[in-house]
DNA sequence: TCAACTGTTGAACATTCGTTCAATTATGAT
DNA sequence: ATCATAATTGAACGAATGTTCAACAGTTGA
């Protein structure tokens, strides 16, 4: 006879990474529908009580998910530039290519992402999750967008306004790709980003 | 003793047609969580089960909600441009003063949308349905892109994808709007896509 | 070795959900 | 007036939900 443990004590800290962990795999797989209590606790392998040991509710969990998930895609567009060289129109190509990669571009995302905007008018961590990671997603673009103008010959233009509009035409695209693959391929995508871009730096906008 | 009847017989089109709009209001009011059949049969002065005597399933009443705000949108900035004369030019800038209205720009939309979205994967009715009013969203759009250059001096390029990226950015300062409408103000919006036409037509794009 | 601590369990509870269906009743035809 | 039709009702049902809490058990330090 083996002595198995029955389960494994753990620090709260490692056990709400887990849970968390685990929400996003369910929320991945089923949206909304796999956001219950007991499918959670299934996928992450730990009891029902759990979670209300660790959270005092389970849209804490949820939100400690969205923080999770939001700040992992800022980091992981961050750090595509960061990783590419080149000139500032070469680190934005990169960005680009990225972000219409299968990384990012995924439905699996999407189910997640709607269950957050439906929780984002309810709770308020939610929604400071949003305004932080959504600023932060901004300010990268307009960063990149300011190192473009830093080149001679180049005309400037309002940078808060064409990062809104630069952020708001990779949001939609990336939207309706979600909704609707066969309206067009990611490749298109890519190409009305760029052409965006050339048309910025070219100085036809009058921002 | 008056005898008030205790119900009003009407024929199914018309109940459905209430029973719909129903639906809308108590998505509009408080999202997924105005969803059930007891809210929606409250909201219609109805009782629960006249729900399912009209509908195989909740889903199915749910579907016909999504057509019915979904052609009322698409019919509504059809309208916009059908009604404002002028040249092409001036129609699409009608166009956008109609979509950066609070008609369209409105949290409550975003409270039904994102129920519709989350169902838009399991039900067929609802992508369907998205489906063919975003085509015809996007064919609007197309039209009025191709009038801007039916003009001499203006330059071509690829409708399809100008539409696309076009919609997408709408769509996306939309979206964001809605979940903070304090990053950027309508005016800015708008202000934003008009510069987006502007290079277009003058032929900075590469599309 | 033995307590003290606390992470962990899972049955139980009160709600809420969508759906069903037999009974009721408004309505139009005869 | 009477009847057949079908629109409407609402109680009932089983399933699923989030939360609670007393009991359990692994871990640690003395």
């Amino acid at each position: 006879m083996t002595d198995t443990p029955k389960f494994r004590r753990q620090i709260p800290e490692e056990r709400k990474k887990e849970m968390v962990e685990a929400t996003l795999r369910c929320l991945e797989q089923k949206g909304s529908e796999g956001l219950s209590v007991r499918n959670i606790s299934a996928e992450a392998g730990i009891s029902i009580g759990l979670i209300n040991h660790h959270y005092p509710s389970k849209d804490d969990l949820v939100a400690a998910a969205y923080e999770k998930l939001a700040t992992d895609l800022l980091q992981y567009v961050v750090r595509l530039v960061e990783q590419s060289g080149g000139t500032p129109r070469e680190r934005m190509s990169a960005f680009f290519k990225g972000y219409f990669s299968s990384e990012i571009l995924d439905q699996k995302i999407l189910r997640v992402w709607v269950v957050f905007w439906n929780m984002s008018e309810k709770s308020e961590k939610v929604r400071q999750s949003h305004d932080r990671t959504y600023a932060g997603f901004r300010a990268q673009l307009e960063q990149m967008l300011c190192d473009l103008v830093n080149h001679p010959g180049i005309p400037d233009f309002n940078h808060r306004l064409a990062a809104i509009g630069l952020s708001a035409m990779l949001d939609g695209l990336w939207l309706e790709w979600c909704l609707n693959p066969a309206t067009f391929a990611p490749e298109e995508g890519l190409r009305i980003c760029e052409a965006w871009v050339d048309g910025l730096v070219s100085g036809a906008f009058d921002l």
